[in-house]
RNA sequence: GGGCGCAUAGCUCAGCGGUAGAGCGCUUGCCUUACAAGCAAGAUGUCACUGGUUCGAUCCCAGUUGUGCCCACCA
């Protein structure tokens, strides 16, 4: 683009008093951070709890401050900010809290591979050292977190700022544990837990990803050591877990193994004998029908063996290191694994291999390393009757899920959920509030406990999983244990907006965790899920993908406002986002379109002083803009009801654009130059329509909307002024005066284009409007139109149809007779296919039977339109001279 | 293996039992005194396929194919 406008020489007439300070084009990044700033210095974001107005309360998905945000955030972002603006707009107590996600096992890693670059371990620094360095790592990133949400324009209040490490956080967690270990719903047990071997902790069933893994699959014949009656042959993924086998299962009615049932039979590279057990977990339909079964080791392999009694063989330790005793101690779980096959295979005891065996292998979600089931010791929460409790708040309606369609999701989560493993055996993170005694006591303590004094006594070293006290932040953010002001005021809060993919790590969490602390008071009323933010052809963004975007890039480029609209457009219900630059751009021509029209009533003196002149002062336009305006503001809150978020930016995209911007200004530049009484009322009509229109835009678009509110209203902010309510004003007969005006228009410019008539030039011509609904237009037609009053010597005559006549419009000069009769050939065309078709459906007796009546009469209106097209394109063409 | 969803213009997506829509892109002509980040006009679709219901199906039903996501889990 080597074009500038402002190296154009200026063009601009005398009478345009431009406002010096209004620029021709918006440039967004040299006023949205003074704005903000301002927006937070006057506390406009700031609830406060002891105000009579009615609360409404969002608490944000709390960041994790591992990270910085993405789009996706800024997506979510906007539509919070966007919920919580109009609210506070609309005069309530609107607190949209902010924070973060100390987010365990994910920062302890970002801060473990920092140490790593520095040659140390966390062992290193040891536990306390360790923990703060952490939190040093957490003041220094976490601002960005801080930073980029003010650059988005979040109007969050920052004078509630929380973590979920805070001091008052903490407390709860510890409340909430103690109340739940006294209530039996917390518990340890040693179960198979997800282990990573590189992490070091346990993870619960959510945190491990599949994925399908070229493996092996081997066959091994195990027994054979005395008879050859009593050898039974099993598959395996995991050749290393034969080590810890402790039984060999098959179904109890599978005939080819009935010999063998209670009979012990020799484990290959082992001295030991292991016994073939009946479980009707074995599918006899798979492999061979016989399984081994590995207690310590495996989950399925661990219920069989609770079920008949097994000892449970732990033979590799927490690193997948291989400890039982023999030729394979000591090597890691994928050497051993080649290792033991390879001497089984010495041995003649492989009876096949498959290799790559493509099957579904767990990973740890944070460091993809693979999981390695493991019998553990571990806190649980027995989640039956919160789980209960959960579905059915939903069920019965008290809480809504939006949109509806992934409440079977939730549903399928809560009502099949398994006990949560709590523990992790990390350093960062809650503590579990529970000290073991020298003799086996057992102690769990609430935050204003002290810890028992004595020989012996020490805490669990254990944290919780990061999710149990993210879990409480709709009421731990508000102050509770303490039954603070804020609590009473905010809690619960009204909508939860986040992605559907932690539908069952935080919303069911934050259900079970709010139903159970707060009385049965879910803590939201309405859950809004939205889909994932993807690139401009529908592939996923992730950090690891080159298509990935920062979203500070896009602001710095196109301003907070652009990416904020382009997300708000693009925000189906539930689904998920597409995002490109273009569309970006799009949005801030958008802005600048906005930014431009506005400017364009600042230097015609556009007013928003004063009542709206009476409904008999105002012209046809005013009335039609006017009717529209109270439509689209019916419009947008119905759409902001239903969370239909793309639904609203594109009506009022269209409002503005197409209407307001390419219409209602256009008309309105006669209007001034005609000047006089209309002029008056038109300048006070527009200023008007910009001041409502601005207030609508705000919460999608707060920065260029604040710009150009307070210059043409010279209010103090729109952060803090009125939403616009519908007035209930509406006119049909001025609307339809203006579609007719707008198909006239639209046809004579047409007409021209085929006529290959330049738009800039004047042409002399006659409109013939008597008696016409547009007489009164005809001013405003000739400037639209670019006619000049009468010429002389007319050769031709264009005769175009519009809603509720004809326009008739005389052309000085030859026209081009061709272009002509193929326009006029065409509209004969598709008249005459139009005329069949309804004539067609009118001949049909069901139809005229059956259908509705208004459907009836519409095809009816729509034949004879047709009928007249047809005789009147007829006569025009017999009208135009032959070549 | 189970569940949910999707298939509409070149791209990304709305829509919907009664003449197919938007944004971007594309074509043509324009700096028309708010804006070239703009204005005007225009082109483009067997609404995946096959059946069924209906006076009428892109829309409802069944099946097919393709595709996405979630859950379970494959010894």
């Amino acid at each position: 683009m080597t074009e500038n406008s402002s190296q154009r020489p200026d063009s601009r007439g005398p009478n345009a008093a431009a406002p010096a300070d209004l620029p021709t084009q918006y440039a967004p990044a040299e006023v949205e951070e003074e704005l903000y700033e301002r927006w937070v210095a006057r506390g406009w974001f700031e609830a406060d709890a002891k105000s009579d107005k009615q609360p409404y309360t969002i608490v944000i998905p709390p960041p994790n401050v591992t990270g910085s945000l993405h789009l996706g955030h800024a997506f979510q972002h906007t539509l919070m900010d966007a919920l919580t603006r109009r609210k506070r707009m609309q005069g309530y107590e609107s607190l949209w809290l902010p924070g973060m996600d100390h987010a365990g096992i994910a920062t302890q890693n970002k801060v473990e591979q920092q140490l790593a670059e520095e040659g140390k371990s966390r062992q290193d620094l040891g536990r306390e050292a360790f923990v703060e360095r952490v939190w040093q790592w957490k003041e220094e990133y976490g601002g960005k977190i801080l930073g980029q949400m003010r650059r988005l324009g979040d109007g969050v209040d920052w004078t509630r700022e929380r973590f979920t490490m805070d001091e008052g956080l903490s407390r709860a967690v510890q409340t909430v544990f103690k109340q739940m270990y006294d209530d039996g719903l917390i518990y340890r047990a040693e179960r198979i837990i997800n282990w990573c071997p590189r992490c070091l902790t346990a993870i619960s069933d959510i945190e491990v990803e599949y994925q399908e893994d070229d493996g092996e699959l081997v066959s091994i014949r195990y027994g054979g050591g005395d008879g050859e009656d009593d050898s039974v042959v099993v598959a395996t993924t995991r050749a290393e877990t034969m080590l810890g086998d402790t039984a060999v299962a098959v179904h109890p009615d599978d005939q080819r193994y009935a010999h063998l049932l209670g009979r012990h039979i020799k484990l290959p590279l082992t001295d030991r004998t292991i016994p073939v057990v009946a479980d009707e977990h074995v599918d006899p339909e798979f492999g061979s029908g016989a399984v081994k079964v590995t207690p310590a080791h495996d989950p399925n392999d661990f219920a069989i063996g609770q079920r008949h009694g097994l000892p449970a063989l732990t033979v590799m330790d927490e690193r997948g290191v291989i400890t039982a005793h023999g030729p394979f101690e000591g090597l890691d779980r994928f050497e051993a694994r080649s290792s033991i096959v390879a001497a089984l295979r010495e041995q003649g005891r492989i009876t096949a291999e498959k290799r790559p065996y493509t099957h579904s292998v767990g990973h740890c979600s944070r460091c993809k390393t693979t999981i390695e089931p493991r019998l553990s010791m571990q806190w649980w929460v027995g989640v039956g009757p919160l789980a209960q409790a959960a579905g059915d708040a939903v069920r019965d309606g008290r809480v809504k899920i939006h949109p509806a369609e992934m409440s079977a999701r939730y549903f399928d989560w809560v009502d099949n959920m398994l006990d949560w493993c709590i523990s992790r055996q990390l350093w960062w993170g809650h503590r579990i509030p529970v000290w073991y005694g020298p003799d086996g006591e057992v102690r769990c303590l609430g935050p204003d406990e002290q810890p028992p004094t004595g020989e012996g006594w020490t805490q669990d070293p254990d944290v919780l999983d990061t999710w149990f006290s993210s879990g409480l932040w709709p009421f731990s953010t508000l102050g509770w244990p303490e039954q603070t002001q804020d609590l009473a005021k905010f809690y619960p809060t009204d909508v939860l907006l986040t992605g559907h993919d932690i539908i069952f790590f935080w919303v069911a969490r934050m259900m079970m965790f709010g139903l159970y602390a707060m009385d049965g008071t879910a803590p939201f009323h309405t859950i809004a899920l939205t889909g994932l933010v993807r690139d401009d052809h529908g592939k996923k963004m992730s950090k690891s993908n080159p298509n990935s975007v920062d979203p500070l890039d896009w602001m710095n480029a196109y301003g907070a406002d652009a990416v904020r609209f382009t997300l708000t457009s693009g925000a189906n219900p539930g689904a998920d986002v597409p995002i490109g630059e273009d569309w970006v751009k799009a949005s801030r021509n958008f802005a600048n379109k906005i930014w431009n029209a506005t400017r364009f009533a600042l230097m015609n003196g556009a007013t928003v002083q004063g009542p709206l002149p009476q409904a008999s002062e105002l012209g046809a336009t005013d009335r039609w803009i006017l009717s529209r305006l109270n439509s689209v503001v019916a419009e947008v809150d119905g759409h902001y009801d239903d969370y239909q978020f793309a639904k609203l930016s594109d009506a009022l995209r269209h409002f503005a654009w197409d209407e307001v911007f390419d219409w209602y200004v256009e008309l309105s530049k006669t209007t001034f130059a005609v000047g006089g009484r209309p002029a008056e009322v038109s300048r006070r009509v527009l200023g008007e329509v910009l001041d409502v229109m601005l207030r609508l835009l705000h919460p999608l678009v707060p920065f260029v909307t604040e710009s150009l509110w307070t210059t043409l209203t010279g209010g103090e902010s729109v952060v803090v002024t009125s939403w616009p309510a519908d007035s209930g004003f509406r006119d049909v007969a001025a609307e339809q005066e203006i579609a007719t005006l707008q198909d006239a228009v639209t046809e004579v410019r047409r007409f021209r284009a085929d006529q290959g008539l330049q738009p800039g030039q004047r042409v002399p011509a006659r409109l013939s409007l008597t008696g016409s609904p547009l007489a009164s237009h005809e001013d405003a037609m000739r400037q639209l139109l670019r006619l000049q009053p009468e010429g002389e010597g007319f050769h031709a005559t264009a005769s175009l149809p519009v809603a509720g006549g004809t326009v008739e419009l005389d052309l000085s000069g030859v026209i081009d007779v061709d272009a002509e009769r193929k326009r006029l050939t065409k509209d004969l065309d598709s008249a005459e296919k139009e005329l069949r078709q309804t004539t067609a459906k009118l001949g049909n007796e069901g139809f005229l039977a059956k259908a509705p009546d208004h459907v009836v009469e519409k095809i009816r209106e729509r034949r004879s339109t047709a009928e007249s097209d047809i005789a009147r394109l007829q006569q025009q063409l017999d009208r135009l001279p032959t070549a």
